[in-house]
DNA sequence: AAATATAAAAGTAAAAATTACTTTTAAAGC
DNA sequence: GCTTTAAAAGTAATTTTTACTTTTATATTT
């Protein structure tokens, strides 16, 4: 049935999972999303989002298939962030995990099934202490997110359809963790002219209002130089 | 024996394998180590240096195993790159690869080992056809490694102790495969205080000669900030 | 209805970095 | 001493960044 010729190296296979990095913005804030653990050890307590790899799958397919059974959506942007494999990193046993991010929008209908598995959102301040080396996992995929969000404005997967200048720096704030100049802000993205105004404008935050942006259909607009260059 | 409590999930274990993609620098070309397979399929042809990871062993110290197997080098720079996982990016199996790449000195005792395997240096635009999805890899570890060169000077890993402003001018030439202006690029180079200039010159490529210069020690100068803005 | 308050939006000017050049320099070799 | 070479230094225009100030549109208060 198998036709894998390298069945003569058996010995040598490994257990592989992944890990997510489930990202999401609510409330003006960044939050990610964490899971109490379901299997020894550690059952309980707070951890990425996990599972194998079956056989036959790719890792990328792996992280789509636990994303959709734990929160039902489909068509999630996912990026690669980096693969650890020290054999001590998971108590249980030696197991190399491939680790993602993912960026999700919080509005769409994903909240059901996630509360049925003790989940729950959390800002990057006050999310507990993770599991084995999660929070190193954390740490990189902030990085990878940071560098990508200063390559291209990152909103798209994480903003509503539609969103003020303020809204979309507020995530940069988020994510940088730190304060972006709002005039000065504003002026670097839309130069960027990825960005298309809207009529409509936002009265809730001042009583000027703000327009309402939303990104231009993808290609048309983009771009690959630096947004921030010191940002990273 | 084992004390691994994953085992009942044994059906899912999976091959992994390590590839590096070896980068060194000669006679002002920058070049990349390829290797004649050792074993079916594709055997005899060019490949990237590849091997198992073993039971127990991070995937770093297995690419360091396979890495010391094959040239004798120890204390090599190693920057993973990315993971590949397509169970069809094998014909003679389903092996997930995680991907690093090297920088050495070729100057170093390398050499006689890595005739005995077959193996040998390439520059970019000569090398031959890779087998499976190899050539992939090798263009995803250059955009790894023009991204690390537009953060850090990178030539510590690749140059001889002591150099000129233009060999390493060259180097970023071939790295970012476009021709920077000799004095901007001095310009900026030595404005990050990163090089020490020595009283020695090199009088072999020019009537005037060209003073050496060497790294400062690590750290006593180091940086973060993109050092060429539009490269990436 | 006018005044006030607010954040949005626009504007400004200095500083820093980049870019595309030109000029000067040190030494080799005729 | 003259010529040649690439190294090294210099220059000036342009672009980008940064730290601000001013103006604007509208809701709310007086």
């Amino acid at each position: 049935m198998d036709t894998n010729i390298y069945e003569q190296y058996q010995e040598n296979k490994r257990f592989v999972a992944v890990d997510c990095v489930i990202f999401g913005y609510e409330e003006e804030q960044l939050k990610l999303l964490l899971f109490q653990r379901a299997i020894e050890p550690a059952k309980g307590e707070w951890s990425l989002l996990g599972g194998w790899v079956n056989k036959d799958e790719s890792t990328e397919d792996a992280a789509r298939r636990v994303l959709y059974k734990l929160t039902g959506l489909k068509d999630v942007y996912l990026e690669q962030v980096h693969t650890f494999s020290d054999p001590n990193r998971d108590p249980g046993g030696s197991v190399i995990t491939v680790e993602y991010y993912a960026l999700i929008k919080i509005d769409e209908k994903a909240s059901n099934l996630i509360e049925d598995y003790g989940a729950n959102w959390f800002t990057l301040t006050e999310m507990p202490d993770l599991i084995f080396d999660h929070n190193n996992l954390v740490e990189k995929a902030l990085e990878k997110l940071r560098l990508r969000s200063s390559y291209e404005i990152i909103g798209r997967k994480l903003l509503p359809e539609k969103f003020t200048l303020t809204h979309l720096r507020n995530l940069y704030d988020q994510i940088f963790q730190r304060k972006f100049d709002p005039g000065n802000f504003r002026k670097k993205i839309l130069s960027l002219k990825v960005l298309e105004r809207l009529e409509e404008k936002d009265m809730s935050e001042s009583k000027k209002g703000a327009f309402y942006f939303k990104f231009k259909p993808k290609n048309e607009g983009e771009f690959s130089d630096p947004i921030f260059k010191r940002s990273i």
